[in-house]
DNA sequence: TTAAAATAAATTGTGTACAATTGAATTGTA
DNA sequence: TACAATTCAATTGTACACAATTTATTTTAA
C-alpha cells in the first residue's frame, strides 16, 4: 500500500506545481502585449506599488533571491521600465527605481488580472479557499 | 479601485508560483539522496507505475513537452534509470523504459511524500480541498 | 502510389530558478 | 581603531520550461 504513496494522482505538490504553470502560461498572450515575462510582470508590480525598492526586499517579497533578479533587472533595466541605481547610503544595496515608461505600462495591465481570472474556471469561494491555503504554505515555512 | 487589481497580495496566481516553488524546495534534501531533481523525480514515478511510456504520453501525463523532456530523459539514462529505444512499430516514438537499477530507486523512495508532508503545515481538509481545486483548474483548460 | 499532411522527438534560443561562490561595503567588537 | 563577521549583489554553473523550428517517419488522400 505504501506504493500508491508514489503515484503521480497521489501528490499534492504535483498539480501545485503543474496548475502553477498552467496559469502562468495564460497570462502570456496578455503579457506579450507588454513585452514583459511572468516573473518580470510581478517585478513590475511591486514597483507600481512601491516605485521604488532594493534587490534584497524585493527578494523577500517574490521568494527570488539575486541569481535570479539580477539578469531580470537588468533587462527591465534594457526595456526602460526601470533604473538601476547604487543607494548612497549603503553602497552594498542597488536600488530599483520605476522609470516614467514604467509606470506607464500599469495602465496597459489594469486589465490584465480580470481576463485571466476569467481564463480560470473557479468560482469566488474557491479561489478564495485556494488563496488562504496557499498563503498558510508560503507562511508555514521557508 | 482598479489599480488594486494589480498589486502583489491580491493575486492567486502568485501565491500559486510561490508555493510551488516552495514545496518542491522541501524535496531536496530528500530527492538529493537518490540524486534527482523535482522533475527527474516525478518523471520517475510514471515509471516506477507503468515500467514504460513514450515521450509523448509522459508528456501529456506532466505537461511537460519534448523540449523540457529529451535532456532530462537523456540525464537519467546517464544515471542508468532507464532506457531510450526508438519503438520498432513506429520510429517516431521513443519508448523510456525503466531500468532495474531505476526499479530499486522506488523503495529508497518511498518514505519520501510522508516525510515532505510534515513540512507542509495543511490539515487533511486543506489538502483535500486544494486538491481538488488544483485539478479544476488543471482540467478547466489547456 | 506518391506527394502532401500529420505526427513525434530533437534542436535552438531565451529566460528563469537556485545552489554555491565571490567581491565589495558595512558593522560589531576586542 | 583594526579586523573579523556580516550583508548585499553579482557571478558561475546546472537544470529546467517553453516557443519555434527542424528532421525523420508515418498516414492520408488525390
Amino acid at each position: 500500500m505504501e506504493k500508491d504513496c508514489l503515484k503521480l494522482e497521489n501528490q499534492l505538490c504535483f498539480p501545485l506545481y503543474a496548475a502553477s504553470r498552467n496559469v502562468i502560461k495564460k497570462y502570456k498572450p496578455f503579457l506579450d502585449e507588454l513585452d514583459l515575462t511572468y516573473t518580470q510582470y510581478i517585478t513590475m508590480m511591486v514597483l507600481w506599488d512601491l516605485k521604488e525598492i532594493n534587490v534584497k526586499e524585493l527578494g523577500n517579497k517574490l521568494y527570488l533571491d539575486s541569481g535570479t533578479l539580477t539578469p531580470l533587472l537588468k533587462t527591465l533595466e534594457s526595456k526602460g521600465y526601470v533604473s538601476r541605481v547604487r543607494s548612497s547610503s549603503d553602497e552594498r544595496n542597488l536600488l530599483i527605481c520605476l522609470t516614467a515608461e514604467g509606470g506607464k505600462l500599469k495602465d496597459k495591465a489594469a486589465s490584465i488580472p480580470t481576463k485571466v481570472s476569467k481564463c480560470i474556471n473557479l468560482n469566488p469561494d474557491e479561489a478564495l479557499s485556494l488563496y488562504k491555503i496557499l498563503y498558510k504554505i508560503l507562511e508555514g515555512g521557508e
